[in-house]
DNA sequence: TGCAACCGAATGAACGTTCGATTGATGAAT
DNA sequence: ATTCATCAATCGAACGTTCATTCGGTTGCA
């Protein structure tokens, strides 16, 4: 795909939108060639003139999902924070992201659970992506001895799992959106993540 | 579908057991009912004679394999056991038990994430299901004041997304499965579930 | 004039489901 | 003891639909 056209291009931002739109309610194989072009307005022909297959399409459409999401959570980080502060702050950005981005949860949550991701996890991996900022972000608080000395995968599983699980538990209304609710959900996380030998 | 039969019949197990099967590797709709009837060695006929469709075998299967999950996790509960014995058993057995059934996690993935779940949410959601014991054994942690005093649907949102996420991890090879980090990984959970105000 | 963008009817494969036929076990009637 | 009727269990070819993809053609800019 070329990535100038999809971005200059004002009908591949059109089949990405009516595509996430339409996977969160029909799902992955709910959502045909046909009826993303029907939403969208842009014809079958040319869909398949940017992107090569339906695979690509949504291959596309996560990368773009992903961007988003990476751009979003490391947003707003001021200099005078202290890792608290950070740790608090990107941890409240990813639960705001996905709970304003309903669709892209959706998106991911099947995306992530489908055999299609096992098959192109190599190539989804990047070298530099939003999840291994994450990763350098509690890496970094483990060797100033502020999180819990135990191997960092650790502490992401449990960072984004809590999020994740949260946002999850919000859209299927166990659980109601609250800034008290926020607050006690960033306790428990902070409370497991931290190194108790050096804090209070 | 009539139970009895169900668990009488060979055959119906056969099915269940290839369709579990398939779907790790295939995915929710790369496994066709022809592909079932083939590795099962039942006829389509004789599937379509328990299974009025495609979505309630998919539904029969959920059932079957969320029973399998809480016999598993609150087995071997101790009378003896304090409460973070028991708190720290029963997150072990959820994470044992989807490591050691790797195809029943990741069916729940799919299936969960699918919008077919979120059709049959009513259906699904028991009054006497596994999650609630789930739930009111964290909500026994709130009363007693072991646990922190949030609702106790963060506690659940903490308890079960660390541990998904963990299998995940590991699932995906971002993770190495040791005993060490099972004990770093429940030392985080109860550090960020405990109530700090009455333990130390 | 050339070429990229664009279009959508047509194609062929794959899928869920149906249905008419066959088997075999059960038990009532003779 | 034998026959027969019944019906659940079994089977898989066939049906109709849906879908991803193709392709021959048109448009419009450079």
């Amino acid at each position: 795909m070329n990535v100038r056209l999809m971005n200059s291009n004002e009908k591949i931002a059109a089949v990405l939108a009516s595509t996430l739109k339409l996977i969160q309610t029909n799902g992955f194989h709910g959502t045909p060639m046909s009826k993303i072009a029907q939403d969208s307005d842009v014809a079958i022909g040319t869909i398949y003139h940017y992107f090569p297959s339906k695979d690509d399409l949504i291959f596309a459409l996560f990368k773009h999902c992903r961007t988003l999401l990476n751009d979003y959570i490391f947003d707003g980080i001021k200099d005078d924070f202290d890792y608290k502060d950070s740790f608090i702050h990107i941890w409240r950005n990813f639960v705001k992201f996905y709970l304003e981005n309903g669709h892209i949860f959706s998106f991911f949550e099947q995306f992530f659970s489908s055999p299609y991701y096992e098959k192109n996890k190599a190539e989804i991996q990047e070298p530099v992506g939003g999840q291994n900022k994450v990763v350098d972000f509690l890496q970094e608080g483990i060797d100033r001895k502020i999180l819990k000395q135990v191997d960092v995968h650790l502490l992401v599983a449990s960072y984004i799992g809590v999020a994740l699980s949260t946002v999850h538990s919000i859209k299927f209304k166990d659980l109601k959106f609250s800034e008290q609710n926020v607050e006690d959900l960033i306790g428990i996380i902070w409370d497991g993540a931290i190194n108790r030998e050096k804090n209070n």
